[in-house]
DNA sequence: TCTATATTCTACTCAGAGGTAGAAATAAGA
DNA sequence: TCTTATTTCTACCTCTGAGTAGAATATAGA
């Protein structure tokens, strides 16, 4: 029960360039940097770029960086890119339905804490996880 | 982020079983019975009868049947069986080392999450799940 | 002893995650 | 225009999860 590790990958690299908003990094130098496989990562980053999440400049000087508020980009947003958000909603056993009034056997131990991972997804921005001052990449 | 498909399997057959304590059922039936597929459900009973968490009977009348106290039965026995627990002490961002005094960017908003559902599955005994009267299996 | 039914074991397939390699396209700067 | 560095694209690989198929082994009951 984890984040896919390119979910990992690329919320790493969104907050390391939220904390480098007035500058690009090419995709070999997050890749120093980060510690993340340089051929892996430039296809991350091209799926990032897709879904808008980073500017994207080609050529010789080329490279990423955020331009958007970082309070307008949330983690959900980022996850979804990667690998969707589709466990977020659904039985923690798979049923189809599963509901306060139609329970599988973990829905009552299961379901605040649901929640409580969801909430986290879908309200934490980057700019919620630069103010933690962390510089672990 | 969920338990693998398999796991969702055994955590429900364990259950059943847990709901029929003085009964035998074969692979077969239970595949009926839970819409699980027989031949990777008899391979999943396998893993589960060497783990020492259900009974075995060989042969014509044979089958698997739960003979332990459920009080005594962890749902975290039954997620180590299929994927491990390592997931449950990890860092969410995958460092090596991350802790309170050397923080990732999300171990401020994730740190209590995780032990919530790490508490969850370490203190949940199938008669806890039994008690909750849920007939989804 | 034989038959039938069950578990156990072994091998295979496909899809997706994680990753590598190479070619093509793009753009800055000389 | 050419060179260089970058992104973009395409194809390949390995491993694991999920699942199928078949053979071997174990056991009850006739």
């Amino acid at each position: 029960m984890r984040f896919q590790k390119t979910t990992e990958y690329a919320i790493r690299v969104m907050v390391f360039l939220a904390d480098h908003m007035d500058e690009r990094y090419s995709a070999n130098q997050l890749h120093q940097t980060l510690q993340i496989p340089y051929k892996y990562l430039g296809r991350l980053m091209q799926k990032l770029s897709n879904a808008g999440l980073v500017e994207v400049t080609q050529g010789k000087q080329g490279g990423y960086r955020i331009i958007q508020d970082l309070s307008n980009i949330y983690l959900s947003e980022i996850v979804n890119v990667v690998e969707g958000l589709a466990d977020y909603g659904r039985c923690v056993l798979g049923f189809p339905q599963c509901s306060d009034e139609n329970p599988c056997s973990l829905h009552k131990i299961w379901k605040e804490r649901q929640e409580s991972i969801t909430k986290m997804i879908y309200d934490t921005t980057l700019a919620d996880l630069q103010s933690n001052g962390s510089k672990k990449y």
